[in-house]
DNA sequence: GCCTACGTATAGACTACCTATGCCTTCCTG
DNA sequence: CAGGAAGGCATAGGTAGTCTATACGTAGGC
């Protein structure tokens, strides 16, 4: 409970920014996010790997399996040109939303 | 398709922060916050009135019939002692999250 | 007389997350 | 050397919260 809960549908948003970054394999990426947000955002692994799964169909990721530094088997996504395109567009929707909400909230 | 999808969980937050400046039926709620934020968000009738049953239940608001400036048969909403608190935890868990979501996007 | 804006409310579908589980490997420690 | 923790991938099932569609009703303008 001390973790904070993701905001839905910022998930893909996040994974698509830390793959910017370069390929990193599932376990990876989680521990990515959690360690760029001081360990404020948990990314679970039921949350993760559908959500590769989908960003794979969707053509947004590629995938190719490998070894780890510490020799364990590993699948690596990495960023496509679709990928970059989409994380572009939630990017911007997201920033839209954000923005929208401050409006709200800081009304006097 | 031109109006921004609300940011799941956030609905219960706009509604509290909105009522917090004063009583309003339900239907005013939905349009001070189209307002707000310049019509970017749009509350859909079938979101806003389940949430506010659950605000209902949960306490944070109290509701009472009463007639519109227009004449018309309103349920007026205000906000509780608890709405007020509940307010506050969600604003400061919501700026908790965006802050967080904002240190992974200005990943260099 | 009809349409639009105003107004409340529920049912059903859908999306996207979390929990729980399963399976496997490497490494550290008792 | 046995066991557990940490590193890894993945799916099934449940749940929460939203949207769509629908229902019902009134006031006012054309």
């Amino acid at each position: 409970m001390p973790k904070l809960e993701l905001v839905p549908g910022t998930l893909i948003l996040l994974v698509l920014r830390v793959l910017e970054a370069g390929p990193l394999h599932g376990y990876a990426i989680a521990q990515r996010i959690g360690q760029l947000s001081q360990d404020a955002l948990q990314v679970e692994e039921g949350s993760l790997y559908p959500a590769l799964q989908k960003m794979l169909m969707k053509g947004w990721v590629e995938a190719e399996w490998g070894l780890s530094e510490t020799k364990r088997r590993v699948r690596s996504y990495s960023l496509t040109a679709a990928g970059r395109k989409q994380l572009a567009i939630e990017r911007a929707g997201y920033d839209d939303v954000t923005r929208a909400i401050q409006s709200v909230l800081k009304l006097a």
